[in-house]
Formats: C-alpha cells, structure tokens, sequence
DNA sequence: CTCTAGCGGAACGGATCATTCCGTTCAAGT
DNA sequence: ACTTGAACGGAATGATCCGTTCCGCTAGAG
C-alpha cells in the first residue's frame, strides 16, 4: 500500500489487476502454486485475493478463461492479417508463443470443473484454430495436420528459464526451426536462427534453489 | 506374489527390477508421486521397497544414476557408429528419445542432494555429447550449438500421452521435424512423417481424470 | 518344528494448503 | 471530531498428503 491516487476504492480498483498479473505469472511459472504464492507476488494479503474469488478455483477458471479469451483473439487477428498467409501464419504462432496461453488453459484445465462457457470458448478456439490451419494449408508441409499445432505450443511453451525475457528468446528460436520444418519443402529460408543460443549455464541454473 | 520359482530369494531379486521398472515408470509419468505410487505399480507393500533404499531420495539417486548410465551408454554406442555422421546422430537422438532419461536426471535433479559420483557421470555425458557435436557439426545448419540439443530433447519429451507406445510414436514425429530442420540446408529430406498424427481425441483425453 | 528374511499395510508425525476469522486501517459520510 | 464499514493483513484452523516407522504375518531355510 503505497500510493493513494484516489481513495480506498481507487486503490481496490488497482489491486483488481496486481492481483491478476500476479495470479497468472505465479500460476504459469507453476500451476500446482498455493494460493499464497499469490498474494506474495502480489504484495497483498490473502483476504485481498478471497475478497474477489470466492476459491482457488474460482480463480482458476477467471484465469483459464482469459488465456482462452486471448487465445481467440489471436485467432482472430490472424484470419484478419492480409499478408500472405504463411507470414500470417508465423506471426500468429509467435504470438500465441508469446502469449503463453497454453499453460493457461490446456495445463491447468485437469485441476477444475469446466464451466459451459469455458467449454464453448474452447470449442470456439478450436473452430478458429482450423480455420487458419485451411488457409495455410497449401504453405504447409503435406501431413501437417492442426492438431500438430498444439502439440508443438505445447513442446516449445514447456521451455522455461527463470528469466521471462530469456525464455521468450528462447522459445522464438525453437519455434523458427519447427516453423522452417513445417514449411513446405522447397521454400524454407534457412536463415539466421533469433537471438543468442542458449548456454551451458543457463541449462544447469535452472536446478538451482 | 505368484510364482515362487526358486524360493523366497529368488522372489525377492525379481522384486528388484520390479520396483526399479514401476519406480522408473512412474517417476517419469510425475517427477512428484509418492512412494506408495511405486509400491503400488510395483504390486508389493512399501516395505518392499524401504528393504532396499533407505529413503526417497536414495532411490531417485538410484534412478538419476541409472539414466546417466544409459545416457553415457547411447553417446558411446554413437561415437562407435560408423555409419556416415548424419544417420549415426539421427539414431542417437532417436534413442536418447526413447531411453527418455531426460526426465530422469535433469527433472528429478531439483529434487535432491547430487553425490559426487553423479556430478561426474554428469559430466562425462557432456563430453560424450560434445564430442558427437563435434563429429556432426559440419552436418547440421549453422548456427546450432551442443547446448540445443539439451533444450530439444526436453521438448520432445515433454510431450506426454497416456499410452506410451504411442507417446514414443508422436515424439518421434516431432523429432523427424526438428532433425530436419537442424540439417545444414539443401540436405533436406522432406519425407513422410513417421506414424500417424496426432488427433483431437488424443490430445482431449489427456485432461480426463 | 523353529527361526527369520522379506513383506503388507496400518499408524505416526510433520508439512503443506485452502479457507476462515479477527483485529486494524482509513476514507467517506455526518 | 466521530462513527462506520469496505478493504485488508496475516495468524489460526482443519483437512489432506506423504515419507517413514512399526507391528505382525508368512513361507521357505536349516
């Protein structure tokens, strides 16, 4: 409690948001974290976090429905991006790498009761996952198929370093090599791979404590 | 306790590789189970298993060693292969996928106190994969480092579904992608992809309890 | 027939969490 | 100035999980 720009409910107002970006960074770096964890990253008390979520859970699902939310978003760009489509393409899965959606939403969804509209916005997503996948099928390696698409979020968004910046890097670079893969035969680039490889001591600091 | 080949010793050193097969299996499936998990995979009591390690720590040791052991074998196995350099790296990768002892040293290594041994074995499998980067380097596309190796079979056995027949199948799939992408340019193959790719069921099942 | 290695599984004690509860603070209304 | 209550911090609570220990039981060895 620093800053008092305009009263109590102002402050309130702007804990609404700590507490989200907090939530979700906690909960993306570890999806088992205690509550607790939360409010820490935070900076507010636990009551702060169950003034607004009645259960963990409940957060949980505000959560898993805004990485859906902004998954679809994504989604949603892309279709309107009128580039060619395999530039489309690339920028959409570097987006959705960066979003870092997936920890959001397929990771965490074992540990809740899907409500029906969760289920709906993933049905939706879906919808439009396909939909970019017909546009840039022609582009595409033949036996690409859009569930490949998830698989390699998955792969390249389970790439984790304690530095978020760094992991980000990271995750590009493995994402050009499998973009370069998936690409029909005949028109990959073969250029330079985005920023530094990763080092030696960057692998083995991730065991530290 | 069924068979009783040759009496009660006998029973017991088959419950050796028993526990150590059930400890591996279920380890690799969650870094984090209890013992009673093995105990019960295993099909015996934890007693079974306190007989033979003096804690939990001692057996992820055991189990950490073990796969350093078969790390250290599949590298020696590659330096001895005397096929042209791309189809010998090929199949060490491949192996290294399969053996998947990636989640058996570097995922349980956070979990307990290494002994020196194991930082030595650690170390001499990174001079084995060094030296297989050094023999493969001119084969590979410029730019890729040893340490991407590391990073990549973290990927690949990341991707995790219930069966494990069909767990290998797909990470080998993703593994032909990234192994053609890591290929110095215009060697590329563009063949078929191994096994069948993934589908929606595959992928939804996962979050089923 | 006795003895004990090997074992199954309940019991114990510590640790971790989600959730609740109580006392405090402070801005808004009077 | 005083009262009030929304918003909060953080200790207390109760449940759960898990590693380890302990208490018999059993079947083969001698």
């Amino acid at each position: 409690m620093t800053k008092a720009l305009s009263g109590r409910q102002a402050q309130a107002a702007r804990n609404d948001e700590v507490i989200l970006a907090a939530a979700r960074a906690v909960f993306i770096a570890d999806p088992g974290a205690p509550i607790s964890a939360v409010a820490e990253r935070a900076g507010v008390g636990i009551s702060a976090l169950y003034r607004r979520y009645a259960s963990k859970e409940e957060l949980l699902r505000k959560l898993c429905g805004d990485g859906l939310d902004r998954y679809i978003a994504e989604s949603e760009k892309a279709l309107a991006d009128d580039r060619d489509p395999w530039t489309a393409f690339e920028a959409y899965l570097r987006s959705l790498v960066d979003a870092d959606t997936n920890s959001l939403t397929q990771r965490l969804a074992g540990t809740f009761t899907p409500t029906p509209e969760l289920f709906e916005a993933a049905v939706r997503a879906n919808e439009l996952d396909r939909a970019v996948y017909a546009r840039t099928k022609e582009y595409l390696r033949p036996g690409i198929v859009v569930e490949d698409f998830a698989v390699i979020l998955e792969q390249i968004t389970s790439i984790k370093l304690g530095d978020e910046k760094r992991t980000r890097q990271l995750r590009h670079r493995y994402l050009t090599l499998m973009l370069e893969a998936m690409r029909r035969p005949g028109e990959s680039s073969g250029g330079e791979l985005p920023g530094p490889p990763p080092s030696m001591d960057e692998l083995t600091d991730r065991w530290r404590t």
